[in-house]
This record gives C-alpha cells, sequence and structure tokens, in this order.
RNA sequence: GCCCAGGUAGUAUAGUUCGGUCCAGUAUAUGCGGCUGUCGCCCGCAGGACCCGGGUCCGAAUCCCGGCCUGGGCGCCA
C-alpha cells in the first residue's frame, strides 16, 4: 500500500477537544484507527488519540471518492491523518462527528493484533506485557501511567515549595550501601562494581552543602523476590533533610501523600473513570503506631511476634483495616533496621525510623540518621559490615555532617494506591523481575 | 529458594473428576461476502490451538516423571 506523509499537515485538535460548539468547523485530527464499523452504506470509523476518541462518519455516496476508498482500506491500528468538518448530532455519545474531506494512512499494523485492543476480551498480564506498546494503547491500561505522572508532579511541586533540590547521584557504584540486600554486578572498565540499590549515602553527605535534597530515579535489586510488590528496578523517591529528625520528615511526607492524593483525585476524574477506582484524600495526622503497640494488636490476634523481629506480611494483613488505610509505625528495634538509623536517646535498643504503611504494604521508609561517626562506625561493625569498605562516606563526617533526616517513597507503590492496582507490574511500564528482562 | 493452583487457536475460556463420546466446543479477533446510523453493531461462510521433552497404554488434551513459564501465597527485601 502507498503510504502518506505527514506533508504540511498540523494537528487542530485532539479528539477531546472537539465539541457541539466546533459545529461546521475543519479540523485536522491525528491517531490510530480503533474500530471501523461498516453498514453498508455508511462506516464508522472510531479515532484514537493519546486523549480519547472521536467518530468520523463516511455515508458512502456522499464522500469524495478518494476518501471513500482510503476509508476502504483502514483497519485496526492504523496510524491516520483525517482533515474533515465537525458536524453536530445526537447519533453519538460524544454529540458530534467527523466528516472527512480528506483522509491519509501513515503506517499500517498487522491484521491480527497479538491482543484484543477493544477490551472484549482482555489478555492477561502477562500476554499484555509481551506487547506492552499496544497494551499501553488501551485507555485503561494507559490510565495509571497518567496518574503516576500528576502523582509525580505533585511530590515535584510540594518538594520545591518547600525549598528542596533536585538531584542525581550514582547508579553505578564501587561497593554495596546498606548491606544486606543482593546487587547486580556490572563490569567497569574491568573493576567489578555494582548497579545501586539506593541513594541513601549520596543523598546523606548532601545534606552538609545542600541541605535539602530530593531524587527521583530507578534502583536496583537483586532479591529473588516472587510477590506482586517487589520489582528488580523500581523508582525511588528519596528525600534528605539536614537539621531534621524523624518527626519532622514524616510531617513533611504526610502533607506530601496528602497533596498528591488531592490532586490526583482532581486532575485524574477521566483516568480515575477508566480505571473505576476512587482515590480517597487522608486526613492529617496519620495514625502513628509503635513497634510494641503494632505487637500488642497481634497478640490480641492470637499472632506471637517475638520482639525484635520484622512484622511479616501476613499479621499485617491480620491488622485489618480498622488501623485505618495510611498508618506510621514508628519506635523499632535497632537491629531490625539499617546501621544509619538513629537509636534513640536514652532507649538504644529503639530507633528512631519509621514506615508509612498502606493496609499492609510498606509505602515509605525512614527516619533519622545517625550524624556521629563512631556511632555510625560502630552500628556498622554490629551489622557485620566493614567501616573500610565505606571510607568515602565516612570521611563526610569529619567534614560537619548535620544532623539530618529523610524517607524513600517506592513510586511503584504509591501508584498502586492511587490506582487500586493489585500487581505492581500493572504500574511499571516495562517490568523487570526475577524472570522478565524484555521488552 | 519453598508451598498451592495452573499452561488448550491472536486473545480469553470449556473439556482433564474416572484415558476412548474431542481429527477438541464457545466467545472475541482475523479473512471473505452482505447490510445507511453503528457505538460490545448485526447476519452468513472460512481458516486457526491441546507449553516442551520423556514415559505408561491398544489408545493421552486427560495419567506419571523432568523442564520451562504463569497466577496466588511464603521467605528474602523495600
Amino acid at each position: 500500500m502507498a503510504l502518506d506523509s505527514l506533508g504540511d499537515w498540523v494537528r487542530t485538535s485532539y479528539s477531546s477537544n472537539v465539541t457541539p460548539e466546533n459545529d461546521g468547523e475543519e479540523v485536522t485530527l491525528f491517531g490510530w484507527v480503533q474500530e471501523v464499523r461498516d453498514l453498508g452504506g455508511i462506516r464508522f470509523v472510531i479515532l484514537q488519540d493519546r486523549e480519547g476518541t472521536i467518530q468520523v462518519t463516511i455515508p458512502k455516496k456522499k464522500v469524495a471518492p478518494e476518501v471513500l476508498s482510503k476509508s476502504d482500506t483502514l483497519q485496526k491500528r492504523y496510524s491516520v491523518g483525517v482533515k474533515g468538518t465537525v458536524k453536530k448530532t445526537n447519533m453519538t455519545p460524544r454529540g458530534i462527528e467527523v466528516i472527512p474531506k480528506e483522509i491519509k494512512i501513515f503506517t499500517t499494523a498487522t491484521e491480527q493484533l497479538p491482543i484484543d485492543i477493544t477490551g472484549k476480551t482482555p489478555a492477561n498480564i502477562e500476554a499484555r506485557l509481551d506487547a506492552r506498546a499496544l497494551d499501553l494503547c488501551l485507555e485503561q491500561n494507559a490510565a495509571a501511567f497518567k496518574i503516576q505522572h500528576h502523582a509525580l508532579a505533585a511530590i515535584r511541586d510540594f518538594l520545591f515549595e518547600k525549598g528542596f533540590l533536585e538531584v542525581h547521584t550514582p547508579r553505578i557504584i564501587a561497593s554495596a550501601t546498606e548491606g544486606g540486600a543482593e546487587l547486580f554486578p556490572v563490569d567497569y572498565f574491568g573493576q567489578k562494581a555494582y548497579l545501586a540499590q539506593s541513594p541513601q549515602l549520596y543523598k546523606e553527605q548532601l545534606t552538609m552543602s545542600l541541605e535539602k535534597v530530593f531524587e527521583v530515579g530507578p534502583f536496583f535489586r537483586a532479591e529473588l523476590s516472587h510477590t506482586r510488590r517487589h520489582l528488580s528496578e523500581f523508582v525511588s523517591v528519596d528525600i534528605e533533610q539536614a537539621f531534621a529528625n524523624a518527626e519532622d520528615v514524616m510531617q513533611l511526607l504526610e502533607r506530601v501523600i496528602q497533596y498528591t492524593c488531592k490532586t490526583v483525585k482532581e486532575e485524574c476524574v477521566k483516568e480515575l473513570s477508566a480505571l473505576k477506582y476512587k482515590v480517597t484524600v487522608p486526613e492529617l495526622p496519620f495514625k502513628r503506631f509503635t513497634y510494641d503497640e503494632i505487637l500488642n494488636d497481634l497478640k490480641k490476634e492470637d499472632i506471637n511476634i517475638p520482639w525484635g523481629e520484622d512484622i511479616p506480611t501476613p499479621a499485617f494483613r491480620a491488622l485489618g483495616k480498622e488501623r485505618g488505610y495510611y498508618y506510621f509505625i514508628t519506635d523499632w528495634p535497632t537491629h531490625a533496621k539499617a546501621f544509619y538509623i538513629k537509636p534513640k536517646d536514652g532507649k538504644p535498643e529503639l530507633c528512631e525510623g519509621f514506615d508509612l504503611m498502606w493496609r499492609w504494604i510498606e509505602l515509605v521508609s525512614g527516619g533519622t540518621r545517625i550524624a556521629d561517626k563512631m556511632l555510625l562506625m560502630e552500628r556498622m561493625k554490629e551489622k557485620g559490615l566493614n567501616p573500610n569498605s565505606f571510607k568515602y562516606h565516612l570521611q563526610a563526617f569529619d567534614y560537619g555532617m548535620p544532623p539530618h533526616a529523610g524517607w524513600a517513597i517506592g513510586l511503584e507503590r504509591l501508584t498502586m494506591v492511587l490506582t487500586g492496582k493489585k500487581n505492581i507490574r500493572e504500574v511499571s511500564l516495562y517490568p523487570r523481575d526475577r524472570v522478565r528482562l524484555t521488552p
């Protein structure tokens, strides 16, 4: 088939911008054929673009022969341009249709698509991810990413307003940031290096100069996790603030979350409706429970966690909804948290780390950090880490490390909460997990 | 890494209990034909599948073993 070029055509409107008030006007639309319904003497072509769909109506005896013959060849997913006249009508849900004067076909598509794009026979997540580029052409599948965009924009707005600087730290590092989690090794000009699991140490160092920083970016964990809420590559929204403690950054966090929910609820009406999901804006302050309180509540449910152990997922599920959807857990046992979390003054078995939970999902973790070099080295040793491998980090503590605190939001997990998606792979464009490396 | 359940046309499913009724049914998609107001259009026709390897058996989609993959859960982790 002879394909058309863009030529001098310029889009005048997205589908959603055309309203009955444009009756009689000429528009140039770009997009894709979503569906062709041919009734014999009349043909309906549903044109889709990023913002929605619009009906192009072709009364076969009334349009120009070139338009008719072009429209004869149209198939699903052809990339097309339509120049035509807007007509007010009560025959379509939108109250308008477009009668074409000229149609351009830019590219074609295979006859048999790998997934059903009309939504009549929804595909499984696996088939969808294998054909992700096409999968995202479905409104309800793209919706989660539009919501993620607005959520991240809200977070950025809020942090900029509070005086945070956006920074970028290395993804390629020489040694483990935190110990614990498994790292992906990479070859760095013959040296052994790793993909970063977190910006933790760098963002802490930046508090002694830039004071309030945040970073949004991907991080990598080589864990063999097999759950609905783990990815090998995930996006973290990290902040770190000088001259602040856990309570300060918890207050910042709950406002960030509230503002984000409010923004998404207001700006993503169409997307939320496509997802059939409602976002509720949480009240402030979020409830705060200590680790001991959670353990006591679990005892009432006949779940006994020995003091000092991490709280397993089934225990969180058992706690039910009465805790509210968002809640903090504070006062964790020091040894259950990372080495850089500050033990409580006068009660060193507890620490100033916290988690923000959404029901049973850990959304955010954070805390007051240790600013004292000797104490930090002590904690490293207790965790079985060798302070020598952190010498570049530790030297920063010789130059006036301020008291500081911070947190990290798992962006995909937040997106799950904002979209109602139950599998984290739905809210990652091209998810990477233990077995999936493509597309 | 462990436990449970699975893997059937492009997609989604029925059939597996108790091997023969299944050269595998249905919907949707695709192709061809028809239809002037559809919007999950409708009608007719056509082609299209039992995850891979091995085993048992007269006979395997169905039973057994191994592998790979998927869903759910656990662990690890965040």
